[in-house]
DNA sequence: AGAAATCTGCAACTTTAGTTACACTAAACA
DNA sequence: TGTTTAGTGTAACTAAAGTTGCAGATTTCT
């Protein structure tokens, strides 16, 4: 075995062992590569060619979505143990990409060509239950954003921004500057300075040039959907 | 064959046989069982308990979510050919619902039982392609929704909302009154009142008592995700 | 160090949406 | 046929969010 492969088994049996068979982990080890973006850097970009999926084993992504008009919505974070499940049809009907994906930080995964996608959904009950898995917790996601969007206010909306942020990153210092929040929740600057400056008075959090110390944030309710 | 299993046949053949292969029709009428539902009924409520998909074959179910405070937010209308992504895992899982479906008209499906499911992914490619697809095919319409709370005011989202109804209905006399728009999109009716009267004002729309005659929207962008 | 770029704070304002209250009218019904 | 009930119109107000413009601070770059 080379050592590109004695890694790339390392990689996936640290979280894929619990959820693959022995033989598709072997199969996975055959035919897939090992790839590690750096955080910021691009890893999938509108209309590119899907021709693997993507096994995260460590890091994140965040998945963003361009409308025609030009504006970035992030949808949601992949995170180790994940698939994009969005790619799944895509690439098996060679269709171009319709999302974004950037390193939120160095993150590690490993790549399986499209041509054994479809074939593992007949040879392995785990793979099947992991492809629609997949889309089952997306689906539930976005239900759940959809809900926030619908009821809740730009203030518990911030809120939340910075809860979801704070998790994938592992830290309460996140780095970060109003107008970045600003583009991902889809105002304006000013609007989340604003609240910011609001939520720091009342000791939930602290303000540092392009940083935001988590002091106090109680969790929202959790949408148990 | 009985004349219900003949009735079947006949449901499934209009618009699952360019969907499914034949023996799995086979299979489908064998367990699968018919039922309609009268509009305005209640198809499915939260928490009750999932023992059977539904494939839809006339008609259209409308389905609801609710969250922690009672809010319900309308996620999508399922339709002829479709099938309900969202329950089909909480129906292995033996979970129970998390949604409410209601026939916005009246409504004909086929249901059939969870034990087939997961043998029928192996079994059949044509399954599996209408399970994932079904899926894809919610997951794409969800991640509509989230742009356009995200980036459309409430005038934007009530013309949208008459036109998907009116798309529902086939019809562009829509029965209809401003309180019940106004809980579907979350607001208030006398907001919705007044976004209405405007929207006569321009000639798009004509107004009487319980009815909403759409004459002249323009379709909004296509969003082509 | 000095200049340029980036980030933040904030005031003043407009627009959009939500709230409250009440009058009026068509439909249901007893 | 009168009396509820449900649906609509609308005014007047409040609250939330978006806009514009600019000052000042911090960082970065040369």
């Amino acid at each position: 075995m080379t050592k590109d492969k004695m890694l790339l088994k390392k990689q996936l049996e640290k979280y894929y062992s619990f959820i693959f068979e022995k033989n598709l982990i072997q199969e996975i080890i055959a035919v897939g590569t090992s790839q590690s973006i750096k955080k910021g850097e691009l890893f999938i970009d509108y209309g590119d060619e899907l021709t693997h999926i993507p096994l995260i084993t460590s890091g994140a992504l965040r998945i963003i979505l361009q409308d025609e008009k030009g504006n970035e919505t992030p949808m949601y974070y992949l995170e180790k143990g994940e698939t994009c499940a969005i790619s799944f049809i895509n690439c098996i009907n060679r269709q171009h990409s319709i999302f974004k994906g950037v390193a939120e930080k160095d993150t590690e995964g490993v790549f399986v060509p499209v041509e054994k996608l479809d074939d593992w959904l007949v040879k392995y009950k785990s793979w099947r239950h992991y492809i629609i898995d997949s889309y089952h917790f997306r689906l539930i996601k976005l239900v759940k954003s959809v809900e926030r969007l619908t009821f809740n206010n730009l203030e518990d909306r911030l809120v939340q921004y910075l809860i979801d942020k704070s998790e994938i990153m592992r830290s309460k210092i996140l780095k970060i500057t109003h107008l970045e929040i600003s583009d991902d929740l889809g105002t304006a600057r000013p609007v989340i300075s604003r609240l910011l400056k609001d939520l720091e008075k009342e000791g939930k959090i602290k303000l540092k040039r392009g940083v935001i110390v988590i002091s106090n944030i109680q969790i929202l309710q959790n949408y148990t959907v």
